[in-house]
DNA sequence: GTTCTTGCAAACCCTTTGCACGTCT
DNA sequence: AGACGTGCAAAGGGTTTGCAAGAAC
């Protein structure tokens, strides 16, 4: 069953690091994986503390947020700041590094991946002397056709 | 003198689209965009605020928030979102299309520039059917060197 | 004159924090 | 046992909103 495989090893690479940074070990922490590798999917803190909550986890959004950090900081999930709202998460194993395009006029968000982004990631974090962990590109357009943009009321 | 120049060009452009989306061309936003041009660095909507009520406008919050707003759909501003806090602003012709590389051990910011994104800004916006108006690329990373990393308290 | 914009303050949302209790090592 | 993490609720920061007064059209 690869999905738990790769739950399984994702809970093992978290495990190394909180050893490494000397944290500790909590239920609620590998707890957390195990959820987010059901959901599968975009997400932001509240949505994750609403599910666990209502799957029977008993967990608090200040463990939520504390927990999303650390998982961010090893590399384990990326996190997406779009436009307006709530920082979004999503497992970096998950669709690995897609990026997404904006339209200015209505907000519709389009995904992508071009290879050519790991070429200038690799190059730029060589010359200035880091190790790459992820990216995010964010294109912003507008419509060829400004007709097909839903929420665009002019024009 | 280029720097008023280009200031001139831009209130053109941003009344062509006020006229174009039937909003009004008001004093206070055409005051935004001219202390813009004096700041000629990144800011936040408070910075701004703060500026131009010092220099002896008087302008509110709301307003600040609501012209931003407006720069940034029309394309003058780019609007980025970091990690925490407050969104931050810059005239997309200032440097145009630098990116950003951020230290997920520090937080630390270095900012690069690579031609090659602008080939797949092109190539990604003509696929999907997009005119291209801006970017943003953050990639994240560790030190090679993590005794180097002013905030890596571990390791 | 009508409609849109501004200014103010309160409301709002997301996130962080302080403290007492619980749990991992 | 001791130190760290959790849960709760309150505080915090940034942004948006409702409404009356003012400005653009």
């Amino acid at each position: 069953m690869p999905v738990s495989a790769d739950n399984e090893s994702l809970k093992k690479q978290f495990a190394e690091f909180l050893k490494r940074k000397k944290y500790r070990g909590t239920q609620e922490r590998f707890n957390v994986i195990d959820r987010i590798s059901e959901l599968d999917r975009h997400f932001n803190a509240d949505e994750l503390y609403l599910y666990m909550n209502g799957r029977g986890d008993r967990i608090s959004r200040a463990t939520i947020y504390s927990t999303l950090d650390l998982l961010t900081t090893c590399g384990i999930l990326m996190k997406h700041r779009f436009q307006g709202g709530s920082a979004h998460f999503e497992l970096a194993s998950r669709m690995p590094d897609h990026d997404h395009l904006i339209c200015v006029e209505c907000g519709r968000i389009e995904e992508f991946r071009d290879e050519r982004i790991d070429e200038i990631r690799d190059t730029v974090s060589g010359k200035l002397g880091f190790r790459p962990m992820a990216h995010s590109l964010q294109i912003f357009a507008t419509c060829h056709d400004p007709l097909a943009c839903p929420h665009n009321t002019q024009e």
